[in-house]
DNA sequence: CTTATGATTAGA
DNA sequence: CTAATCATAAGA
């Protein structure tokens, strides 16, 4: 690869290792509002963060790592700053930032974005449907983006799907972030009624439930 | 080899 | 509320 990336001196992604280096737990409000980009082959496309559930280590009963390790979650258990994908009911696609620390496996599952960029592009999965239901949901935010198991363990730090800083507000304020239980894991006992999914409440994109 | 099921979605 | 749809993991 050449050292100038479109990605990187368009945005300001993320290149450190150490910033995926922390727990779901404090990695998921911070990604929060931020930018995620995937260069493909055909364009960019760009989206802004609005909801997401954090996946703790292998003591979460909701999560794939707390049945240890296995090829399809392998890359859960390796160094943080990688995307984890996976497919669900034989369907969608889910994709998730690895985090810490060290490796320990924890995720954060990107639940919904607000497209800012390359919306036809993502049009091409999605269809005519409403532009905020256009990545609402982790399955239609991974077929918005193009992400599918072709892009499992991509480096997020150097590969075609990154994440970049906020884009500076408008109007200078920040949204409230609520937390609620995660969606869809009612098997995980105690766990299911631990607040770990972050969103911007209130955000017209954000998923339904 | 066989079998059960899921970090979902759209539609009735 | 349920069907769709299949890779995956666990068990025989």
């Amino acid at each position: 690869m050449t050292a100038a990336s479109p990605v990187a001196s368009a945005y300001r992604t993320i290149e450190a290792r150490s910033w995926f280096d922390r727990s779901a737990f404090e990695v998921a409000p911070d990604l929060l509002g931020m930018d995620l980009v995937h260069e493909t082959p055909a364009g960019r496309i760009v989206g802004r963060i609005v909801e997401v559930e954090a996946y703790l280590g292998p003591e979460d009963l909701a999560a794939h790592s707390a049945r240890g390790e296995t090829p399809r979650n392998a890359v859960m258990f390796g160094p943080p700053g990688h995307l984890y994908v996976y497919l669900v009911y034989g369907m969608h696609h889910c994709a998730n930032v690895v985090c810490g620390p060290g490796d320990k496996p924890e995720a954060v599952l990107l639940r919904a974005a607000q497209i800012t960029e390359g919306e036809p592009l993502a049009r091409l999965a999605r269809g005519a449907v409403a532009a905020s239901r256009l990545a609402a949901g982790p399955g239609n935010l991974s077929a918005a983006f193009g992400i599918d198991r072709a892009l499992n363990g991509a480096d997020l730090t150097r590969g075609p799907v990154r994440l970049a800083a906020p884009s500076p507000p408008a109007d200078g304020e920040r949204p409230a972030i609520t937390r609620t239980t995660r969606i869809g894991v009612e098997y995980a006992g105690t766990w299911a009624a631990r607040r770990l999914r972050f969103l911007f409440a209130d955000d017209p994109h954000r998923s339904r439930r």
